[in-house]
DNA sequence: TTGTAAGCGTTATCAG
DNA sequence: CTGATAACGCTTACAA
């Protein structure tokens, strides 16, 4: 691969001018200039990126790391951050497992979005301590060079489960998501705080894992029963979903029977019928303001440490 | 952030006796190895990757670019490339848009596998031909250092086919994917070789874009008609699925009013009702076998040029 | 077993 | 406006 060396002798000037002209910086004659250029191109020469970034001490990359490449939820969020990303000139790196960790070690990125458990707080807290800027989207890090930027989860999920009390469903169920999954984990304190101000218990407490698959294995599991609850918030839609197939295979009908909710407003959730009740969160729009936020801290421009995506209950037919 | 200097200077010892401490090369004294890992640990050092890049000119990276974040294809896939990467001490970079082209442009990757149709085949060939390794899974291009994976859709789709019109189904449709995907328009050459083989012609041609969202409009099109096809075959199964819903909605009977069968075999399309009949292709093995030939390319082992997942027809309730 | 020094491909400082 | 030259942080002959 042609260097910017050989693209200096074909034009006849010292590396440093080369690099300067194809820097474009404005101090090389232009026919100079012209004639760099114009060799550059005769070699279809590129810049060596990991040469400049060692000598920039920066990459433009910004990592993103999540637990797993799968769901609607982080499709949209990473398609809002891609875009954000290449509308500012930077490279998006989507990784997962081990990868993660070792681009962070190694500092093959400028920044990075995580959304992964996998990596923990000291990891995290040591790299920001060095000057790494993170943006954390599935736990509350108070630090230096660590931003959150996390779901309003306790609150929806309040004012979704009071609006359904008041609509008069009594025997309320939780399905959950993962158990040290942040947001399964708010969503329940906001479940339970509803139930609690209006003297109800919960019905039941139904350990699933996000998934379509998981809902649906509860669904099929609840009929068993005959104790049935009336309602059934599910921690996010994809569990809904499951679920709702589950029941309505066993001809119980919702909401009639039993009423479910969800958590997220993807895609699918307003195909199926009846319509999800669901929180509808912009995930996209939020992928755009993560990643302009770490665009400005990148820049080293003013940002605020916290911040959230908006959101707000959907109610539709399923309740 | 400490560097190998700070590690050597702690140890006392010379900027390479400490590197060979830390790469555990056989030639450094124990008790001086020892001394340079606890001074390594005590400045929690971490080698700086993109330094090492430079000078080994590799970086362990795969690069996997793909024009979409989204879908559980994709999703199924990447778990299998990734899984595999890890266990070889590869790391997986996922990117999507411009970001590709640099990463590849500035070699930040060592071989990369391209589902992205964005990406010329011009720049595929020319970084081929610099000896950059490719694997592309969304075209054929025969070229030094350019591998393909293929899905064999023609024939996958042929014998659906073949089987649904021995069957009886007589009127029979397309829901197409995006023109350009590769394929799609594999897939509708054995659907046609099919019906030409039974002297059939194609009672309609739908132009959808591989998403459920994409099937459920064809749906609520279709309904207005009164003459209707009484198969459809769905390029994917997310088309199938949107399309599905859509005609539920309406009431019409699958498969009994119109039978319809996708290709993927997706989760979701098994936990409807009917169940889908659809091709079955094993993506997270795929996902395996295509990063496993990236292995041994990049170690230099001999490969098969070209490489198929395996498939096999499915049928189920829908038809 | 350890140290010296060259060099990977860039950018950036400083003279000319 | 252009050119030497010194880094960036690491690996790796080669010398000691």
């Amino acid at each position: 691969m042609p260097t910017i060396k050989d693209v200096a002798k074909l034009a006849g000037v010292s590396i440093s001018t080369a690099s300067y002209a194809l820097n474009d910086q404005p101090n090389v004659h232009p026919e100079t200039k012209a004639r760099i250029l114009h060799a550059a191109k005769e070699l279809s020469y590129h810049p060596h990126g990991i040469a400049r970034n060692l000598k920039k001490r920066q990459t433009n990359n910004v990592g993103v790391f999540i637990y797993a490449f799968a769901g609607p939820v982080f499709s949209e969020t990473l398609e809002g951050i891609r875009q954000t990303l290449q509308e500012h000139d930077f490279n998006i790196i989507v990784s997962s497992g081990t990868s993660s960790m070792n681009l962070l070690l190694e500092r093959q990125v400028d920044g990075a979005i995580v959304f992964d458990n996998h990596i923990s707080d000291d990891v995290l807290k040591h790299y920001a301590a060095h000057g790494m800027p993170l943006i954390v989207l599935d736990r509350l890090i108070q630090e230096e060079n660590i931003y959150t930027s996390l779901i309003d989860n306790e609150s929806l999920v309040y004012h979704l489960m009071s609006d359904m009390i008041k609509k008069g469903y009594q025997r309320l169920a939780y399905l959950a998501g993962p158990e040290n999954a942040f947001n399964n984990r708010m969503r329940y304190v906001g479940f339970e705080k509803a139930l609690k101000e209006h003297r109800l218990t919960p019905f039941g407490y139904f350990q699933g894992d996000f998934t379509i698959q998981g809902g649906y294995h509860i669904g099929k599991e609840l009929i068993k029963r005959k104790n049935r609850p009336d309602f059934i918030f599910c921690a996010n839609d994809e569990s809904a979903i499951g679920l709702m197939q589950a029941l309505k295979e066993s001809n119980i009908r919702i909401p009639e029977d039993i009423a479910v909710a969800g958590f997220d407003h993807i895609a699918i959730g307003q195909l199926i019928t009846p319509k999800l009740t669901t929180i509808s969160i912009d995930h996209k729009a939020w992928g755009k303001m993560v990643a302009k936020v770490m665009i400005d801290i990148l820049k080293g421009e003013k940002v605020t440490r916290s911040f959230r995506p908006e959101g707000k209950v959907l109610v539709n037919e399923s309740c």
